[in-house]
DNA sequence: CCCTGTCAAGTCACG
DNA sequence: CGTGACTTGACAGGG
C-alpha cells in the first residue's frame, strides 16, 4: 500500500493506454443508433460489429505494447434501457468469454468509465436507480470477461446541487447498499469542476473506495498540491486486489478553451511528469485526442523508465 | 452523396 | 417550468 517499489519484479509493471477509440486499424467499437430505431437485429448486428472491433483493437494495441485499454460504455447501445429485453449476456457469452481470455492472456489492464449523467446521489432517486442498472450493465460485461477485480469502473461523484456535504453523505449511503459485483469494481475519479482529488480522498476514507487520480482535471480544479503530494494519498486507496493505482493523464488542447484535451501528446511535459511521479507506480491512461498515436509515443518515451512493462515481459 | 439537426441519460443558470 | 449551455462525434433523415 502507499508507495510501491519501482519496477516490475512481483510481477507488478507501469503500462500506458488509450480509451475506446483506435483511429489507425478501420473498424469503430462504439457504434450505436438512435433509440427510435431499436431494434433486436440492429442491437445484434451493432454488438457484433462492436464486439469484433474490439478484438481487434486490443490485438492492435498487443503489438505495439499497449496494455492498458478503456472498454466504451457504447460497447452495448441500451443495454441498460428499458426498450433492451433482449438478453444479450446469452447471446454474446462466447464472444465476451474470448474477449476476456485475449486480456488475461496478454496481461492487459481494463477501465471502464460510465458517462456523467451516473450519479449514485443523485436527489431523484429515479436517477439513483437508473444509474445503478447502467453500473450493472458495465459489471456484467466485465463479468462476463471473467475478468478479476482490477477491471476497474471509474465514475466522477457529481450530485452536488449546492451542498456537498449532503451530496457525499447521499453517494455514501447509496455505496454501502451497492451490490459487490459493482462495488468491488468502482472507483471515484476527480473532476474538473465539483470534487477536487482531496474531496474524493474524504469520501474514500469513509468508504474504502480507491481514487482515481486526473491530472487535468487537478489542474482545473485542484488546491494548489503538487502531482507527487496528490499521488501518495491516493495511491494508498488502492488495495493490492485492486491492481496498481489508476491514473489519467491529459494536457490542456493548446488552441482551444480551457477545459479541451489536447490533440496529442507534448512529449517534453510527458518526460517530466514521469520524471516527478518517479516513486509511484501507477497505470497510465491517456485522455488524448489522437489516441493510439499518442500512446504510442508515451510508450516510447517511458521505454527508458524502469517501471514500464512491454508485452513480451507482461507475456512472461 | 452531402448537409445539418439531433441525440437516453446528467446539472446548472437563467427568464 | 422550459430552454440552452456544457461538449462531441456521428447517426440519420431530407434535399
Amino acid at each position: 500500500m502507499g508507495q510501491r517499489g519501482i519496477g516490475y519484479l512481483g510481477g507488478r509493471a507501469v503500462k500506458i493506454g488509450y480509451p475506446c477509440i483506435n483511429w489507425s486499424i478501420g473498424c469503430k467499437g462504439d457504434r450505436t443508433f438512435r433509440l427510435r430505431n431499436y431494434s433486436e437485429d440492429r442491437l445484434i448486428s451493432t454488438v457484433r460489429n462492436n464486439l469484433d472491433c474490439l478484438l481487434k483493437m486490443l490485438r492492435f494495441n498487443v503489438t505495439h505494447d499497449i496494455l492498458f485499454f478503456r472498454i466504451t460504455s457504447d460497447l452495448i447501445p441500451f443495454a441498460s434501457h428499458s426498450v433492451c429485453e433482449f438478453h444479450w449476456q446469452g447471446y454474446f457469452r462466447k464472444e465476451l468469454e474470448e474477449i476476456g481470455g485475449f486480456i488475461q492472456g496478454n496481461r492487459i489492464r481494463i477501465s471502464m468509465h460510465p458517462d456523467q449523467f451516473v450519479l449514485i446521489n443523485a436527489e431523484d432517486n429515479g436517477i439513483v436507480e437508473r444509474s445503478i442498472e447502467e453500473l450493472q450493465y458495465h459489471a456484467e460485461v466485465l463479468d462476463l470477461m471473467r475478468l478479476d477485480e482490477t477491471a476497474k469502473i471509474q465514475i466522477h461523484i457529481g450530485g452536488v446541487y449546492k451542498d456537498k456535504g449532503k451530496s457525499m453523505k447521499r453517494f455514501i449511503a447509496t455505496y454501502e447498499g451497492l451490490d459487490e459485483v459493482i462495488a468491488r469494481r468502482l472507483v471515484i475519479e476527480n473532476d474538473d469542476t465539483r470534487y477536487t482529488a482531496q474531496d474524493c480522498l474524504r469520501l474514500s476514507a469513509d468508504t474504502g473506495i480507491p481514487v482515481l487520480f486526473d491530472t487535468f482535471h487537478h489542474q482545473l480544479n485542484g488546491s494548489g498540491e503538487g502531482v507527487p503530494e496528490i499521488l501518495a494519498p491516493t495511491s494508498s486507496t488502492w488495495r493490492d486486489t485492486d491492481g496498481l493505482p489508476m491514473v489519467d493523464y491529459s494536457t490542456q488542447n493548446r488552441n482551444n478553451r480551457k477545459g479541451r484535451h489536447a490533440e496529442s501528446i507534448d512529449s517534453e511535459e510527458f518526460a517530466e511528469f514521469l520524471e516527478a511521479t518517479k516513486p509511484f507506480d501507477f497505470d497510465i491512461m491517456l485522455e488524448i485526442k489522437d489516441k493510439e498515436r499518442s500512446a504510442s509515443k508515451a510508450i516510447e518515451l517511458a521505454s527508458r523508465d524502469a517501471r514500464f512493462i512491454t508485452a513480451s515481459k507482461a507475456h512472461a
